[in-house]
DNA sequence: TCTGATTACTAGATTATCTAGGTACTGTAC
DNA sequence: GTACAGTACCTAGATAATCTAGTAATCAGA
């Protein structure tokens, strides 16, 4: 078996062992694992609003009004209507979601920038490439899978 | 922000867009992220008992039963009694599961494979050892989290 | 051969999610 | 400015998934 396509196979382990991780994560935070992942999903560059919240997480925007109903609750996200257009809400994550991510996955994040540390900025320039490389083709199998 | 960093944030978007193609790839096959998220486990080395799929998925044993109804009604996973010790069961992923999962997530394979091929062996090796090393690293922290 | 542990399953209660429709707001055409 | 179509989010009731608690079958050790 080639190098390329052990990687293969070690992505897919990697994607399992992310989602062991994630339901433990979920559990402490006390969350089920959609209003999980809705919560993460507010940490993208924009945060969201409900109606493409429910885009990205598959869902109907009358199932994410519940959800971001039970993340309110909890304090981990908070609603902000927009001046601009009052129909529109954008969704955040609060300072004590930050908080609380940061210190379930800030450890992980932690050993791996030890862990890089072993290598040159070719090398890193390169499993960046890679890393950024895999998230576009995931962007546009999902674009593709939707039609 | 040094390569390293951005590193690190790139692997969160990559999670997110993972997450987001997972969603569509469940819509495809029928199934809620629940019995997605189970089948996906079933493909781990060795398929799992209900029991394990249970403590890797986070559910209770009667959820997971329910949820294994649900694949095996669907032609998804079939179950197998243990000859040596009768109360265990085995849960497979059937051929067509194998068959339709590949038809989702093949093209995106074939498409890291050729992006890979730009690599030589030994950034190819450091890229492999980074992701085995961050799958290590999530089952280490799962555990940490379990306590 | 008991006893206690383990494994998976079941029934009923709880919780999450969807479907369908409502309300509030925006922008456009008249 | 008024009516209208479109958009964004939310709500109520129905459906589906999940858990809790308890059961049956099997195993391993005294």
């Amino acid at each position: 078996m080639g190098l390329a396509e052990q990687l293969g196979e070690a992505m897919q382990a990697y994607q399992r062992a992310v989602d062991v991780l994630d339901q433990r994560a979920a559990d402490l935070l006390g969350l089920n694992r959609t209003d999980m992942r809705c919560l993460e999903l507010l940490f993208a560059p924009e945060p969201p609003s409900p109606g493409e919240l429910a885009a990205a997480a598959g869902m109907t925007t009358g199932g994410v009004t519940t959800a971001i109903d039970r993340l309110e609750r909890a304090g981990y996200a908070t609603r902000e209507r927009d001046s601009a257009d009052r129909r529109r809400v954008t969704v955040r994550p609060t300072e004590a979601a930050n908080r609380k991510i940061g210190a379930i996955y800030g450890p992980i994040v932690t050993d791996g920038q030890k862990f890089l540390r072993r290598y040159d900025d070719q090398t890193l320039a390169h499993i960046l490439e890679f890393i950024t490389h895999a998230t576009q083709s995931c962007h546009e199998h999902a674009e593709r899978l939707s039609r």
